[in-house]
DNA sequence: TGTTTTATTTCGGCGTCCAAAAAAATGTTG
DNA sequence: CAACATTTTTTTGGACGCCGAAATAAAACA
């Protein structure tokens, strides 16, 4: 409630409403529209007239399949979608042992991807930003789109990002911290960009497949070589003041626990991270420092097995694990009653090991009155849920910063990059 | 950004914009107004004067003292302030041993006051919703403010309060769970009412008061009787989706702790809550169930003096103390980094003898990176804090849902209590 | 071919904003 | 004390975006 309205803040709101409407439901007639946002058809056909001429909206020229609902009477409907040549963005995950690149178009369908298998834990810092600058320049290459076309450039990121500063704040990718990524790219290409945390990506991209599952307040972990957390909170999600927040993996469970990653004790991570789990069975915890290498998913498999199988170190190990998360969960529930809170990664193969002890330590952890209210489920997520994520949040803030505003701005700095 | 906008969304934007300032900064001339919100003086006039129609908005009538700022050439402002005698509010906070009320006018003056010294804990729940419904008719009463001139009734709780269903979901203050109040009142006085905790009330309160202060994120600890928190995400009071959220008190600290009033072991209350650091001063917190009493300001005066004075079990039960409160605080951080913790209320008396413990487990606790940016205050707050915020967020509400949608909806159902 | 049905567009009216000009109310000055 | 300067507030006229109602478009049906 801070912004004063006038007939300026009516377009663009209903502009962006139209446009959210879309994308989370795919090309659709004009009445369809009118449902979806509660303007009139009138509006409506002023609106996406207006879209169009400014070519982010198109008409779908193919003659409508009737295939589908039968015959139906009346004049036929004319599908609206997104242009998907009027604007294109770029998705970059990075982990631990390189970067995943993808482009896509202004519906979000993926035109090209990319991968690098070049580790950067000890590569030169400031070399980092070239690096990701390059790659995406190979990218565009490959599919013949200029730079000038791509709206937005998204990195996602494991660890700590603050996407105010446009920095690496902390990541088991890099030794070294503050690595400068936004600006780099930014002077390099002349691409807006925006790093985000890995975690919260995949939460983006779940509140963009079903907003209304994800409307209120609710918990996305991941688990899986580290663990993260994206936080929606009101149905959208939680960045906090730097952009960096919800360092669920990087919680306190017991101070003076084992070693973390981060420098720091007893984080939930070291008890439940692929590393962690690894540590435990191996019996030295408390002594043992954290990997920093990627962990092969047949030695998890491996783990599992042996946990299956009742081997006590193995078993052990997962019920640490229970435990840290039920607690960890428990803390989250006190803080925030989410109404939701998903589990997710390769982590969760090892479900069934774990919820025991997740339970007990729930139990024992929250109020009864706190924890009724709280689903908490298990989702399996493909990896590229991260890209997917990253893509959606880039197209849903070019509507927002740059669509919404209309004809009015045609020549705001912002829409350079659209030409 | 779900609503649809048109041409009523922003009279209810503006005229709300207006009230806004004039709730902040206290009355002040139009040219003022335009200053705050944005609009231009020729919109600023059209909507204070369909507000002043409105009975909602006075124009100041005594002619302006002219002492302040010397001698000022060109036309003199007028102050426009709220009309106090439009709209009442009432403030209940109920505490261990008994109620407190106060009754404020338009502009959030206090009107009268009235204290009632009935314990609650034993009393038959059914009848708590009456015995609050009686005492607000006793304070309208001595007042001769007639109940249909009060817009509506906040109550402040110890615990945790469901806003949605108006209940004490549990609270300290009573045996049973889940009592119904808000229908209570709503049935026998005709006034809309909302349930909400009372940490959450200082935190509406401090937003009150300085709203630039608390834009962001912030975290409001109220240590005393119990521990609690108000949670303020993006510059407004977090309720969770049920209304009861942010129990801090009741977050685990370590599983198997001392037992807690919740019924739970380990909450951080367990550990910082006066009961608390009686229970380990008095040596065997491990098996001693916890007091349900108010314990007397001297008790603890004598605490702290005996751990001033270096007695072993007073000193390492602050100690215990500062060790929980630091790794909540730190659990806090990883989620959310605030950019500001404020801790309040009597049990900071003490601050001196936790802070050294509560700073060592600050730093095991989270990783620098995240800790640096956050800054913790000690700010001592009077208790009124509590009403002062129930009475605000009332005014608010009604500023929002009430007065900001002007004559189109005189006949609204919300308007039968303003006549 | 005419009728029915559904989708979309056109038209006129309404509400709110704003810029610019006018009016109001006071201090300053010769 | 009258004319001017200065600041606040109101009035006026135009713009924009929404909406309801009527008109138009494009089919299926009979």
């Amino acid at each position: 409630m801070r912004e004063k309205a006038d007939s300026d803040l009516v377009r663009r709101q209903n502009r962006l409403l139209l446009m959210e409407a879309l994308r989370q439901h795919g090309a659709m007639a004009r009445v369809e529209m009118g449902r979806h946002t509660g303007l009139s058809p009138a509006s409506i056909t002023s609106i996406s007239s207006q879209l169009i001429a400014d070519g982010i909206l198109e008409e779908d020229t193919a003659p409508h399949v009737p295939s589908e609902g039968s015959h139906r009477r009346g004049r036929p409907t004319t599908q609206i979608d997104f242009n998907p040549k009027y604007a294109n963005v770029v998705a970059v995950k990075v982990s631990i042992d390189g970067l995943e690149l993808a482009l896509a178009d202004g519906r979000g369908a993926i035109l090209a991807r990319r991968t690098s298998r070049t580790a950067t834990y000890d590569a030169d810092p400031t070399a980092f930003g070239k690096l990701v600058a390059d790659e995406i320049t190979a990218l565009l290459a490959k599919a013949r789109v200029p730079t000038t076309r791509v709206a937005r450039v998204g990195i996602a990121v494991q660890g700590v990002a603050d996407s105010q500063a446009g920095t690496v704040v902390w990541s088991p990718a890099f030794r070294t911290r503050n690595i400068a990524v936004s600006s780099v790219i930014e002077e390099r290409l002349g691409i807006p960009c925006r790093v985000a945390n890995d975690a919260n990506m995949i939460a983006e991209g779940l509140i963009g497949s079903d907003r209304a599952g994800y409307g209120g307040t609710a918990a996305v972990v991941f688990m899986g070589y580290g663990v993260g957390m994206g936080l929606i909170i009101n149905g959208q999600v939680y960045h906090g003041p730097t952009g960096a927040a919800a360092e669920f993996g990087h919680m306190n469970h017991l101070p003076d626990g084992p070693l973390c990653r981060c420098g720091r004790r007893g984080c939930v991570e070291a008890y439940v991270a692929d590393y962690s789990l690894l540590r435990w069975a191996s019996g030295n915890a408390a002594t043992q420092p954290p990997s920093f290498n990627a962990i092969p998913e047949a030695h998890m498999l491996a783990l599992e097995e042996a946990a299956h199988r009742g081997e006590a170190a193995a078993v052990s190990a997962y019920a640490k694990a229970g435990e840290a998360l039920g607690f960890g969960l428990a803390r989250i529930i006190a803080i925030l009653t989410p109404s939701r809170i998903v589990l997710a990664g390769p982590g969760t193969r090892a479900m069934a090991l774990i919820a025991p002890h997740l339970n007990r330590a729930l139990e024992a952890g929250v109020v009864d009155e706190l924890r009724r209210n709280v689903a908490i489920e298990v989702v399996p997520i493909d990896t590229d849920m991260i890209i997917k994520g990253t893509i959606d949040r880039a197209l849903r803030h070019v509507d927002r910063e740059i669509f919404a505003h209309g004809p009015l701005m045609k020549r705001g700095r912002e829409l350079e990059n659209i030409a």
